[in-house]
Parts: structure tokens; sequence; C-alpha cells
DNA sequence: CCGTTTAGTGGAAGCGTTTCCAGTATACCA
DNA sequence: TGGTATACTGGAAACGCTTCCACTAAACGG
């Protein structure tokens, strides 16, 4: 059907190894063939068969990205850091979008060996020990982004750092009811990041001087409806927060309407902050700690491509910085009104 | 390195082929073989060689999709159906993200092709004529998502109905200065929605009696700070537009920050309708268009996957109907002020 | 009981590359 | 002038799989 090197070669009058030399641009061919292969190329529109070439070539040409919930933004944001970063450099990205447990396993048993993938990212999902393992196994290679485990190639992120600078500057401000909701700490998926961030927020109180009340931290499913619930029952406490840290901008949104929807004014009566700074925090004026999700990505990329080029370089693990983004959802807490219901 | 079916074909002291039928499910196998290689499959971890298996079938098992600036609310929802609809059909996802023109031109060219691909998904991209020509020759399955070109397969969106309804819904409110804003209507990428949206835009104007006024309508570079400066012009015109219909949801956000600066109250002041219903609009309360995003995607792999199957199969192509959601940021005009500054 | 079908099996060709190796000119040096 | 380095070139093996074909042994029908 479509033209192989062997009808290319024959209508050049050259052998075969001529005109893949020709195609890897390999130094060995005199200008002469060279240009007259060139022209058969074009006429015959020749590409070369990506599958016969990794065959031959014993690489797949091909990194494999997989990803939990990969329209979340910050994934997103993460995503478009590896493509940018990969689109130059002649590999192929295959995405993999993580929705379910079963899902998350079967990828990352099936899809981390040689003969499917150069290279594997993985977003976000930290391998349990024996996956570990398996991980380590020469041949492919892999790097870990936003997650870090020992042994193993990570760009990642300071999360429990991000949690303790969220809480720090509630703490700065003079709120003392300070709550916490995020994703479960103990998830199937194996996430992180709530975990981190809430041991970050668990520090800074402590550090503060501050006692921890079981009951500012609520938990629950990812996303702005759940978020919702959970800022309401948090918002009916009898001493209800003053201040409430969400472990991601999303969640941050939920509590935004949540105060809303009980007349609360932010950040009059309610301080909020989020966490990961997506596109829309700018426009809501969400205070945030803002982590350089397009830059892991692309960060893990460049380790990637390197650890292709050489296998055997040792396991490098990258930490990147947080940052503090106030903007007009965090304030002082009202002294008047929690004075009063103090005593 | 890793085993290979003759390993497992020695250790289990059968034939290649016998392997290979055990792998592939061919009932021609006894099931007292079949469970033997079954257990050295397990034994050894065997995985077949995708690139040396695609090679002898003569089939790349790979699925790519084409998406301009997949960071997009609106493409990322259509490549979540694109990815939901593949996960199980054994392809894997190659996605290509195109940012400029140039790479939407390479990409055009060079990605669909049958040793790269059995199929391919574009997103938003209408080929130019001589490309589809290109498209069109056999041994690549081929489908266009959100974009219409006869004689091809594709899945798109009644975007000038979409336009339409939007205007009309203004009209009924009882607007007679509507404004328009959208990215440019011819740009390089050949994006064709503003420019539908913008026909439905004018013909609903027509229908209505309603003169079409050149400087109500403004078009920029896509994105939020765009839009916001185009609505300010819009904004400070002598008979400044008392709603606005912007040609995406993102678009509409600047709408609304542009009516902030300036303390226009929305829906009073001014009434801003947007396109797309990403998931921040119903959280802002926007009135907009919604069109199936997800579906779309998820109904171009279904007939990419049809014509993988019979490539002889006649182009189809289907509409997706557009539906109005009206919240919060639309409302008639305010009688009083448009009264008095019309005498 | 003997042909004939049928289930199960293995050998080998072929998919389209890359690359090692061997070969042939030509150029260069002594 | 002969020998040797040099610049190109082509043949063929190898990559790991699928599948056609040939084959054997058992089952079956008359």
């Amino acid at each position: 059907m479509s033209a192989t090197i062997r009808d290319v070669a024959e209508r050049a009058g050259v052998g075969l190894a001529t005109v893949s030399r020709v195609v890897n641009n390999s130094p060995l061919v005199s200008p002469a063939t060279r240009q007259r292969v060139l022209n058969v190329i074009a006429e015959l529109r020749y590409t070369p068969h990506q599958a016969a070439r990794s065959l031959s070539l014993g690489k797949t040409l091909t990194v494999t990205t997989i990803a939990p919930f990969f329209t979340r933004p910050s994934v997103v944001e993460r995503l478009r850091g590896v493509e940018a970063n990969l689109a130059d450099s002649g590999y192929q990205l295959i995405v993999c979008n993580v929705e379910t447990v079963e899902r998350r396993d079967i990828c990352l048993r099936d899809l981390p060996r040689k003969e499917r993938s150069d290279g594997v990212l993985i977003i976000s999902l930290a391998p349990h020990p024996e996956e570990v393992t398996a991980l380590q196994q020469p041949g492919v290679a892999v790097v870990l982004i936003d997650t870090y485990v020992a042994g193993m190639t990570c760009v990642f992120i300071d999360d429990q750092q991000g949690g303790y600078i969220a809480t720090r500057h509630l703490l700065d401000l003079g709120h003392e009811r300070i709550a916490y909701i995020s994703d479960p700490l103990t998830d199937p998926f194996n996430f992180t990041s709530s975990r981190d961030r809430y041991a970050g927020y668990r520090q800074a109180l402590t550090d503060a001087g501050m006692p921890f009340c079981e009951s500012y931290h609520r938990s629950g499913m990812h996303g702005r409806y759940e978020a919702r619930r959970l800022a309401t029952e948090l918002l009916s406490l009898d001493r209800a927060p003053t201040a409430i840290f969400a472990a991601s901008d999303t969640q941050a949104l939920g509590v935004l309407e949540a105060a809303h929807d009980i007349h609360l004014r932010v950040p009059d009566d309610l301080s909020v902050i989020g966490y990961d700074d997506i596109e829309i925090a700018e426009y809501l004026g969400l205070t945030t700690i803002r982590q350089p999700l397009f830059e892991t990505g692309a960060r893990g990329v460049e380790l990637l491509l390197e650890r292709l080029g050489n296998l055997d370089t040792d396991p490098v693990s990258e930490r990147m910085p947080v940052e503090l983004v106030i903007r007009r959802t965090t304030a002082a807490p009202r002294k008047l009104s929690s004075d009063a219901e103090r005593r």
C-alpha cells in the first residue's frame, strides 16, 4: 500500500542499506546518491514504518504518561509541561488516564515494560513497595512526578512545606480556628498530597502552640461539591472556624460556595486559602499556594530523556518550591465576633 | 532482556505458533496445553512485544489525536471523551498538542499515515482542501471532531445555530445593542467556530430586523485577558452595548472582569452570555450555550473504531445539538437608562 | 475396518527496518 | 608501480511476532 524502503531502493537503483543511511542522516553516502534517494523519497511520499523501525532498533520511540483524572486543572497543566518538552524529542506521547483503582493497578503493572514504551512518566500516583521493585527493573526508564519515593527518579513538590506555609499565613493573620478540607488522607490511589499538606498544617499549628482540633479536619472525595458540603458542616459547628485551608483550589471553590450559601463574606467573615494556583484562582482573587505544575511536567521529561540516553544513571530526586500567593480571600479575623463568641 | 515468545515456547515445550495462539485466545489449543503455556507466561512475566506484534499484524494498534491548545477546558473535555471510549479498545492513545501554525501543518501532514497510526482524530482543526485529499487516501481512518468537511467523517456542533440561539436569547430579553467578542474570524489554524457563531449572531439580528453595527464586533487572540481588553473598548463606546455575547466561556470571564473594572453590575447593567458551558460556568452562574464536549470526543472515537474495522465505510457526519443554559448573567436591559440614553 | 474429517500442533515465511560485514572502486603514498 | 587506506555501497541477518501450510493422531461414518 504505502511505499517501503525497498520500493525506494529499487526506484533509486541503490541498496536498502543506502536508503536507510539517507533516512538516518548517515555521512556515509555520497552527495549525488543522497540527492537521488531524497528525490525518490519525496516522489513516493515514503515514510519509514514506525513499528519496523522500533523492532529493528529495539526501542519503541514512545513515552507513556500515566495520569490520574487527567482533566483536573492541575494535572492538565503538568501534562502540558510534559508535552511541551517531548514534542521535539522524536518520542511519541502515549497518554493513559486513570480514573479507577483497578486501572491504576493495571497501568502501573503493565505499562512500564520495555516491550511497550521506552520510558514512563507517572503523575501523582505513588507506587507501592512491590510496584517500586518492578519499576526498578532495568529496561524501562521511569520518572515520578509529584511523588517522592526513595531510590527512584522523582520531581516533586514539598507539600508539607506548602501546607505549613498556608497555615502559617492564616496564623500570622491572627486566626485561631483554622480548618483543613482535603481528599481522604489515605486512599486506594495512594495520592500523597493531601496527607503531606495535612502534616504541614499540623506542624504549623504545633509550632504556633495552637491546639489541633479533630473536628476541624474534614476529608472527602475530591471535587467542588463534596468540599462545599464539608465546608457547610464546618461552618455550622458551634465554634466554627474563621479560616479554611483547602487542599486544592477546586475544593476552595466549594468552600467559597458554602460561605456564600450562608451569607458569610469572604474574607471578612471567613478566610479561605487554596492550593495549586490554577488559572481561575487569579480570576477569583483566591489566596493560594502556587506550585510549579507546568515545570514539574517539563522537568520530569528532561530527566526521563536523560535516563533514556543512559539507563545506568543513578536516580535523582528534585524538589520544587512552593510559593504563597496572597489575594483577596484571606484577611485577619474580625476580633469583635470571635472575642464575643469566645467569652 | 525480557522474555520473548520463543523463551515461552521452549520452556513450555511447545511451538511458537501455539504460544501465539494462547496469547491471542485462539480456540485451536487444547485446554491442557493452554494451561501449561499460561503458567510459563506468568512465570516468565512475558508480555508480547508491541512493535513486533504490529509489524506482523500490519497495524499499529494506535490512535493519534491532534488537538490544538489541549489545555483549554473545552479541548480537555473532548479529550476525556476520546480517552474514555478508547481505553478498553486495545488501542493506545497518542496525543499531539498543536500550539503553533507550523506544528499544525506538520501534524496534519505527517501524522495521518498508515505507517504511524491506524486512525487519527482531529479536533477543531479544519483541514485545507489539499490536506483533505491527503487525508482521504486509503489506509488511515480519519475522523474530524468539531469541524465539518464534506466527504469526511465528522462529529460537529451546529455553531451557527448556537450563535443564533445565544443572540436570540438576548433579543428576547429586549436587548437592542448586542455585541460579539470572539477569536479572529479567519485565522491560520483554520478554526471555524468563531466564524460560524458569528454567522448565527448576524442571522439572528437580521431575523429580528435589527441593524448590525460593525463596531459591536470585536475579535482578538483567544483568552481572558484579550477579551477583557476588547470588552473594555466596547463598554467605553458612546452607545455601549447592553449585552455581550462571548464566543467562549473563557472569553466571557474576561468580559465579566471588564464589567467589574468599571463597576457595571451583571446582569443589571450588562448581560453576558458565553459558549461551551465549561465547569466553572456553573460556579459563576454564567448564562451560556452548552455544547456536548465530552460526547463529541466519545462519539468521534466510536466512529473511528467502526471505520477501523471496515475502511470502506462511506463517510458520515453527525451534528450534535447545542442548548441554551440560562443562569444569572443575562437579564432584560434596564429600560430607564437605555431609554434615557437613546432620547 | 478403512477412508475421511477434525482437533491440535509445529515449522517457516514474512512484516519493514537497521546494521554488520564484505566488497569494489578510487585515491593516495612510498 | 604495487600496496594500502579511504569512501561508498549492497547483501543478508536479525528484531519478535502472526499465520499459512503441512502434518499427526484421534474420532467418526459407512
